[in-house]
DNA sequence: GTTCATTACGGATTCCGTAAGGATG
DNA sequence: CATCCTTACGGAATCCGTAATGAAC
């Protein structure tokens, strides 16, 4: 049994089965992965992925199980690097992430500026992706960590650090018949075609929740991935605003009216999502701290080596959320 | 990095740094092992064992964090291992336990027999050794299961479950002084030379601290690893026995008087230790079974993957213990 | 007919054992 | 001076890439 081949098992079923697709990723041979697959069924004694001919059609019950634990170890394989990295020189290595839209736009800015004045030497590499692309590409290790505020939870060896909570605003171009609405209700918001985030993106359940409650079905006229292109339809006249209120800048937009919506909405959280018990480097605690200060590293800690997500849950629960 | 290179370091780290006395636990060169460690440390940048001249003299600090994942990824490929063998016929196999000689003699003969009757083709191995020889077994793999009274909690990765609670009985030659004695004290035993266990063998500690208790020195005139040395010297009329209970034979102890001493002394609990998280086999499932009725496999899942050990510890305080 | 995995084969690399060298206590 | 790790070196095994083969959709 070797490392090699555990990667490749892995990733062949990452790959939806598909070797050559596989090959090409790992920068090597399709035959060289077909090879390897098969010795180690092999020695194994056991076959991990059915074929029908010559094709890979479904992992076996044997390959699942084992397969998981091949993740694991090459996540712990991956610790060990990291260890010696930390050990080796502390300032410098890499930091990668994946994150939505709202959150590179508006929410890490600031924490990415004073990051990179703390430690000049560790090289940042940030994704931007849906939150299902995201909370898997830190579920597979492909990055260090995900943040977001949907979709973390579909994988269950991501651990999630609440960081802070947020609502949401109503944009209107100045002079709308709601711009000096002081008392909004979602009465008056359904009265007018919507504008806001795709399914699946920051929050938008919030958003449906509320109005189902309500038994209201407002037109959704556009929705778009980013608040930049919702501000710019809303300016265009088509229709009415919702998005994260941290997405308005009183500058920037001084052309657009923003009303607070906080009351009419359920409040969203954004986390950090990590593998549980991956090994974290120092500067990756700290920057969980800038961009969050109540996770410390002593919490960082706690919550990472808990099993049960609702362990966490319950970690998390007396501590109070910053706003944004 | 490849898993013989993180076997290397492992079992170096085991053998007490002596690289020649690895290479000969593991049937290979020792220039071998030397020239895949520097390798590693290459790879890696990190200095694992620090030398003077060209003796290994300690474990670095990066070294004894990069040793303990190295031990967990190892644990894991032998999961995968296991895992493989489960699914090509969970009939054979091999099961191996390390346990003192009380257990051997005493509580492990009948299940024994009940499981190779059950699983014919699964060759068992028992090794026999100290409390603290038994529990290294175990956690470092090289045993499935340890079984024993003490010692088990001295190492981390080791999930103690609970299997019988037991008690004393004081041997005694047929006419002996206390023979009739009704109403045990442990003023009446601390008159006569005691004989007993070695200190750190089954539930020694126990024993001494009941004495301790009471203000007592009782005099040991003997101590012995198991309960035949001790009731051979008994006959000869060196001492008093004090023993585990199930040590006396009715049947062929008949020349000896056994009092029950449960009143005054604590319980003890022996317990199958496993490394946290290894994958069982069904058989081995079974195994724990036939030995404490009351383990089930689900209980024993659920045990296994607590990280705590106090949380183990409360998953089995309101579990009944059988006695033996 | 295109896609895709397997087999065959040759070259490069890696691994491992023996033998010699040098430091330690 | 006995123990023990490192270096040097040669043979064997392994790995990996190219090219050819054949099954599936």
């Amino acid at each position: 049994m070797k490392l090699q081949q555990l990667r490749y098992i892995w990733e062949v079923a990452r790959h939806k089965l598909n070797v050559s697709a596989t090959a090409e990723s790992l920068y090597t041979s399709q035959p060289g992965i077909s090879k390897q697959i098969k010795l180690l069924e092999q020695e194994l004694g056991v076959i991990i992925f059915a074929r029908s001919g010559k094709h890979l059609t479904e992992v076996t019950e044997a390959g699942q199980r084992i397969i998981q634990v091949a993740g694991e170890i090459l996540g712990k394989a991956q610790d060990i690097r990291s260890i010696a990295q930390e050990y080796l020189d502390n300032m410098v290595g890499a930091l990668s992430l994946a994150t939505t839209h709202t959150q590179a736009r508006y929410a890490l800015p600031p924490v990415v500026r004073e990051f990179m004045d703390r430690y000049p030497a560790i090289k940042l590499h940030i994704q931007q992706g849906t939150p299902v692309q995201i909370a898997d590409m830190a579920s597979r290790g492909v990055v260090d960590m995900a943040i977001a505020t949907e979709a973390m939870e579909l994988f269950d060896n991501l651990v999630m650090l609440p960081c802070y909570q947020w609502n949401r605003a109503v944009l209107v171009p100045r002079g709308h018949e709601l711009a000096e609405e002081s008392d909004l209700t979602l009465s008056d918001l359904a009265r007018f075609p919507i504008v806001t985030y795709v399914f699946g993106f920051t929050g938008r359940s919030q958003l449906d929740q509320a109005f189902e409650r309500e038994g209201l079905k407002p037109q959704v006229a556009l929705t778009a991935v980013d608040a930049d292109v919702i501000k710019t339809y809303v300016r265009l006249g088509l229709g009415v605003g919702i998005v994260a209120r941290m997405a308005y800048d009183p500058e920037l937009d001084a052309d657009l009216v923003a009303l607070d919506a906080s009351h009419l909405f359920g409040r969203s959280i954004t986390k950090i999502g990590l593998r549980r018990d991956m090994f974290l480097r120092g500067f990756m605690y700290d920057f969980i701290q800038l961009f969050a200060p109540h996770l410390t590293r002593e919490l960082v800690d706690e919550a990472m080596h808990l099993r049960d997500r609702r362990d966490v849950e319950a970690l998390f629960a007396e501590i109070p959320l910053p706003f944004h």
